[in-house]
DNA sequence: AAGCTTGTTGATCATGCGATCAATAATGCT
DNA sequence: AGCATTATTGATCGCATGATCAACAAGCTT
């Protein structure tokens, strides 16, 4: 007990500070949930007054906007460059159904759930989860297109829109189901063979090429 | 601004001030979400003390636990009753996936989604979102199972939980799809369609024998 | 070295929460 | 009518939140 606890933060750069601030909400929102970024416990996080996180940030709902935004945007992006380098449509649809089934993003998932919530009394989050599922359906509606261009896929006697529709519905179908393994953990064993079977169907692909073992 | 306001509440016998609150609680939970269920919220719904609500309940959190329980418990027991009254297995499955997918529910489906995020710090809430999930997919199999035995489904080369497992998918379909629809309203026009074909396919149904229409 | 810019502090305000409990008043029983 | 029971009140405590801002001090410029 000597002199491990410095009274003042040391002063840094206006864009250094703002990253550590950004970077400690992204870290307790993937810890305990978005509603747990709070001044004060963001500005413990960093190791500096409360005061100095209100003087970075507008005010916290922008904060916690940004920080969904920040963790589900990264995810978007490095899966699609995931995608970018597999060889075709099915074998993307493939990786994006096992990868987001896989369970190693519950993290990810609970603050999509809880943003859905939060965002009924905070508008700018409301936004950026409007933005980032138009994000996620781009994603696979361009995989969906791909595999019915090339031949892969048969949508049926969908209309124009139908692989933007179909991306929504795989992509409601994933939230779902990956929202339930955030309560029901144990439940069932096997989300990943019956989901890939029902979008085979959907899409009209090979039974079997978008299984998970498949991938 | 004479006599309407009364200075104290009319006493009433404990059952009935008791379901005034759990009512009380209800109207909140479905109009401003279950995180609106405070002491002093319900008793100025109920137009009462807020001491008196502490008084006809244990703890907030176990309020709030009841409440999603009376909601939800009270949907799948109605669902259940109307499902009952269908002569088969196919005309049950398809009116599970219109009736769910309506949207005239959403404020039940805002309800679901706040609970699997409150659930975290509500142990007790938890265990009843577990509990009525169990209870959604016991109705799901049992219409499932029922069609399998009876021919019109057919679930393939499933093991001996095929049922189960599989109640679990739709009702994680459901789930992301309904949630979905709670922050995207005109996203997409034929969810119901898209999931009706999906589900047909999961289970070995007749093509367009699910689809809402048919209904 | 002096001075100025600005990153940083921390106390402060208003608000809301759950919980508690002595005091109060309405009811029903004798 | 008198009394015992009990439903009801509302003030109160401790705690947490977001926001604000005068005061402070570190570092840069001159």
């Amino acid at each position: 007990m000597s002199s491990t606890t410095q009274k003042r933060a040391t002063r840094k750069s206006p864009a250094e500070r703002a990253a550590e601030i950004t970077e400690a909400a992204r870290g307790i929102a993937l810890e305990q949930g978005l509603s747990a970024i709070t001044l004060r416990n963001v500005a413990s996080r960093v190791g500096v007054a409360s005061g100095l996180v209100a003087h970075y940030q507008p005010n916290v709902d922008a904060l916690v906007a940004g920080t969904f935004t920040a963790i589900v945007a990264a995810e978007t992006e490095e899966v699609a460059g995931m995608l970018a380098a597999l060889p075709g449509p099915v074998e993307r649809l493939a990786f994006l159904l096992g990868t987001l089934m896989d369970g190693s993003r519950l993290d990810v998932t609970a603050v999509w759930v809880e943003a859905w919530t939060l965002g009924r009394r905070n508008e700018a989050l409301a936004g950026c989860v409007r933005e980032q599922m138009d994000a996620w359906q781009a994603v696979l509606q361009r995989v969906v297109e791909d595999g019915v261009a090339g031949g892969h896929f048969d949508t049926g006697d969908l209309e124009a829109g139908g692989a933007a529709s179909l991306a929504w519905q795989i992509l409601g179908m994933i939230d779902g189901l990956t929202a339930q393994s955030l309560v029901r953990w144990g439940g069932v064993s096997d989300r990943g063979t019956h989901l890939a079977r029902a979008v085979e169907g959907m899409v009209g692909a090979v039974r079997g090429s978008l299984q998970p073992s498949a991938g």
